[in-house]
DNA sequence: CTGAAAGCGCTTACAG
DNA sequence: CTGAAAGCGCTTACAG
């Protein structure tokens, strides 16, 4: 059916389409009798006009857009945040594209692409590995982008992120005086600058100490059966063992291992994970968790580009949030 | 930074816009030069030109824009749903809008106003409570629209959607036959009809049975909290008794209380929970549970989806899936 | 094989 | 207080 136009209210209301248009979009200094306002809006109203942004965005050249692109809006994490940031975007008066693109540096540049030919005003994004050179592409047409969570080792861009050396450190810290005799730090096996923060962060700590430690690498994809393997091979019972899983993901998978093996925490085991995610909750005991400000974060996300949008500036500040240790039962 | 246009490559390669315009869309009719073809992608790959998707929309009056309205973006039900919807859609040519209107009519009404604004060529919705008039006015105006997960009882809609009662009815089948002293059906104090009839179905198992049951009715907000409660005043572990939660939030929240009460599953008590979710793995007895076929859902809303956007048909078809139940080990 | 022109639905500087 | 007109970046029927 063909909607109604800033045309049709003009022809019925008797008017021109420029005063309609006025009138529509409430302009202060325009000074629009009464009568014809009124008339206007009630023609508006009875012929259920709904205004047409993407004419608006062409004439304006500005589209209210914001995309986001993440790894998997479908993991827990990814889907708190973008929940945050769409709530924030709204209040502004942007609407968010969503965008996944499993790690893989293809789809990330097929995202970027395809929001900026939906030409929205600005991207969040969660840069993955080897996106460098798009990233930069962007950044010379000076297109506002922010990142979120991750950010990029040689490319400045405003963002938002957590202290991930820092509480890293401070976690390994609260480990190493517990006197457990091993500590085995579960990653994962890659170049992402914040999760490399997070080993450096333990391993920074666990050097100065003298307990022994363990890094299991884990690729991105299978984790769940890598997970089980390597802490098969790895876990010790025999020691005092605490185990620090750096991302939701792997705790998961790491838990589940433990329920499986029938290996209780905190008796036999300890075990800290990052991130918070409501299978956490299910776990028979509660898992000591190191909770990211996901709403400030992505609140902050969001003022940033929308200031980015607004007046763009190269090197825009990058905003670090500190998380948060949680300190539950599943450490002895 | 102003980008460059149609226009800017039509000067630079000497030609018009007109010919530009069908280089760069391949038209197959249109029989332009080699030399010139060239000349124009080259000089289009040299100035980084980025079609403006924008003012395609409004020649073509097709924006390529989907939007997705679900509770809550969050939910880890919904997410995965948006995730595969998002991949088909790209598939197709789309890009997905998302919005959460939180059970809220005034909110998903506001969302309905913002994507049709944004001139989206359809929404997938999973409509809420008190949103017939939004809808009905949106399906007077031929706005092509498909359900997913839940459906309107009295508007007709085209869909996607589960057999809830039939599955629920066969769920409590499974548990009368296992000769429980009591059934306990948690669900929502709700008027959703799916949800509906989940209960319908198993009340109408129940009653051919000569099992005693109860129907526990928890509000939408403060769900953990509800359930623990109610759960507390209605479980009797002198009894026999098997739990059914509705929903993977109705789950996740009971099974907390169980590990809460330190009751163990299936000795002290049964349970079937519908949903499929990571928590569940992270409970201690694995648990029995309802699985929607997800994916295939998703992918069947993207075809209606784009079939209505192409040639819209009122009353289109509403198709139902088949949820399986996945048996563990959480019923005795 | 190529171009001039109209038009999609808006906004706004300018004129009156 | 109101309107005519230009223009945002495209597409396409038509003409040549």
């Amino acid at each position: 059916m063909k909607r109604a136009s800033i045309k049709d209210i003009a022809r019925i209301a008797e008017v021109s389409v420029a005063t309609v248009s006025y009138v529509l979009n409430k302009k202060e200094g325009s000074r629009i009798s009464e009568t014809t306002k009124n008339k206007i809006l009630e023609v508006a109203e009875s012929i259920n006009y709904i205004p047409n942004k993407i004419a608006k965005s062409l004439k304006m050249s500005k589209s209210k857009l914001i995309g986001l692109i993440v790894a998997d809006i479908s993991n827990d994490f990814y889907s708190n945040i973008a929940r945050s940031i769409e709530d924030e975007a709204m209040k502004l008066g942007y609407t968010l594209l969503i965008g996944s693109c499993d790690e893989n540096p293809e789809k990330f540049k097929k995202l970027t692409e395809l929001f900026s030919e939906q030409q929205v005003d600005g991207m969040i994004i969660a840069p993955v590995v080897d996106s460098d050179e798009v990233i930069n592409k962007l950044i010379k047409e000076e297109y506002p982008i922010v990142t979120i969570d991750r950010y990029l080792k040689n490319v400045s861009l405003p963002g938002v992120m957590i202290n991930n050396s820092e509480i890293s450190e401070y976690i390994c810290d609260h480990l190493v005086k517990k006197d457990f005799d091993e500590i085995i730090y579960v990653g994962y096996d890659t170049e992402l600058p914040h999760l490399l923060d997070r080993q450096d962060g333990f391993d920074k700590r666990i050097a100065k100490s003298k307990v022994s430690s363990k890094t299991i690498l884990i690729g991105i994809h299978n984790i769940t059966e890598e997970v089980q393997t390597k802490l098969e091979e790895n876990l010790d019972l025999s020691k005092k063992t605490a185990i620090y899983f750096s991302s939701n993901k792997l705790g998961i998978a790491g838990l589940r291992y433990l329920i499986d093996k029938n290996i209780s925490v905190p008796e036999q085991v300890s075990l800290v994970a990052f991130d918070e995610t409501e299978a956490y909750y299910l776990f028979p005991t509660e898992v000591s968790f190191i909770q990211q400000p996901l709403f400030d974060m992505a609140k902050e996300s969001v003022k940033l580009i929308d200031s980015q949008i607004d007046n763009y500036t190269p090197n825009g500040k990058r905003v670090t949030f500190h998380a948060k240790f949680m300190e539950r039962s599943s450490v002895k």
